[in-house]
DNA sequence: CGAGGCCTTGACCCAGCTCAAATAAGGTGG
DNA sequence: CCACCTTATTTGAGCTGGGTCAAGGCCTCG
């Protein structure tokens, strides 16, 4: 006979992600009995940008992009999110419309919490009100590290950063394997550039660093050489903490 | 005989800044005792990039940059600030190093405050905890728009966003003459491109909707005008509030 | 009047964009 | 397992916005 699906532990989830760490045991609790879990596939809106804010994110799996368009159809890649990373205004009232949008770029699942939860916790507990200051200092200063590699990297250079971040803990002499996590076109835009540069930009890489692709699988043979090359033209140096 | 000088009311000035807005007297006045009001001229760098970070500023007047700077030389400029806003992180311990430097480029006015204070005050008191997670929400939001204005705006509309950023409240129809706060070279590298760059898309203002340049005095004949051409490649439209 | 700092202009270049088409890579029904 | 369809990715050809480098202008201040 079929075991019963394993029900998801929202508190544990909760208790190791920094933000949300050093609460009470009681309150974990609390929020995980209001909290959602929803598992959404690829391509999937949230919600879109201006729309009332009253939810608050936490991915558990999969990848989710946040995203801003413009009168005349163009879109803005503005941070793409992971496992551990969350997303949602607690700083904005729940009457302030989401200063974006959001969607799935590959299949997630999410812990959804009510804003207002959260912003009671701000108010009653300065503990959490210090962890999502930190939570929301880091977001800011990844920001402005963003604007930086947009003023003075070439596409080359971006592209080998974002590698870079999957090559973390790894020893910068040797060779390393790893896949990209999801479409080539998103990471072009989240990068700021079109489709058709990141292919040829990739290729260029490909040729001057004996980088190999096939499919998602990107090899680079050699990590610190990477770091040559894209570090130079940014402000902090490899394994670049956020 | 001349007066003396009247001292600048710190706790004042403070209150009516929205972060400080709700604080109680007796915290205004302490935090006032440890201020010092600094006066710098333009050109004079604050501090660096990767110094303790110690201190938490608030703009009485003039102007100053936040910048990055890569190992290559190259300098992105963040942000530039003025009368009324602040920078500096709470949400960063002590031990932590500032993610960008500081530089007066128009001779201006601080308050300096000792930020382990400011930290003390988060803990202790939620609604400055809450006022600061609002600050730096909006801090954020500002950083994802200026990410967006560089993807998807020409160098003209960039130029046109800034302008416009000096005419509101104002009639939209009507003409406007208003005067660019510090050197054209700081807008420029602060709207990502250079001096050069900057110049010839004033001119192709001037060309495409009749607007004057005179020194820094910058005339737009139809405010209307320049809102049609800048937002239609913006995600907010105007009067754009952050 | 001369020096230096800012700003503009000219000439040229190139990274990245556009438009269009050709290939891969999955996914589905038969 | 194959033919077919759809979606992703690459490639080609040509264009152009913004960068680079270098030379003037212009304004301020000593």
């Amino acid at each position: 006979m079929q075991a019963a699906q394993v029900k998801f532990d929202t508190a544990g989830f909760l208790r190791q992600q920094p933000l949300f760490a050093g609460l009470k045991d009681s309150t974990l609790k609390n929020f995980s009995e209001y909290a959602v879990l929803r598992a959404e596939k690829k391509g999937t809106q949230l919600f879109s940008a201006d729309a009332p804010n009253e939810q608050f994110f936490v991915v558990v799996s999969g990848w989710v992009k946040l995203f801003r368009e413009t009168l005349d159809g163009e879109e803005a890649i503005i941070d793409i999110l992971t496992a551990g990373q969350s997303f949602g205004e607690i700083g904005l009232s729940g009457s302030e419309p989401m200063p974006y949008g959001a969607a799935v770029v590959d299949d997630a699942q999410l812990v959804v919490l009510p804003r207002f939860m959260l912003a009671e916790e701000v108010m009653r507990n300065s503990v959490f009100g210090l962890a999502a200051l930190q939570a929301l200092t880091r977001q800011r200063i990844q920001r402005d590290l963003e604007i930086e590699h947009r003023t003075v990297q070439s596409a080359p250079q971006r592209i080998g950063c974002f590698l870079l971040k999957f090559c973390t803990g790894h020893a910068e002499e040797d060779a390393h394997t790893l896949h990209l996590p999801y479409d080539k076109a998103a990471i072009a835009y989240k990068l700021g550039m079109k489709p058709e540069t990141f292919s040829r930009a990739l290729q260029n890489l490909k040729a001057d660093l004996g980088i190999t692709v096939k499919g998602n699988a990107v090899t680079i043979p050699s990590v610190k050489a990477l770091v040559d090359f894209t570090c130079s033209a940014c402000s902090s140096s490899f394994p670049c903490k956020v």
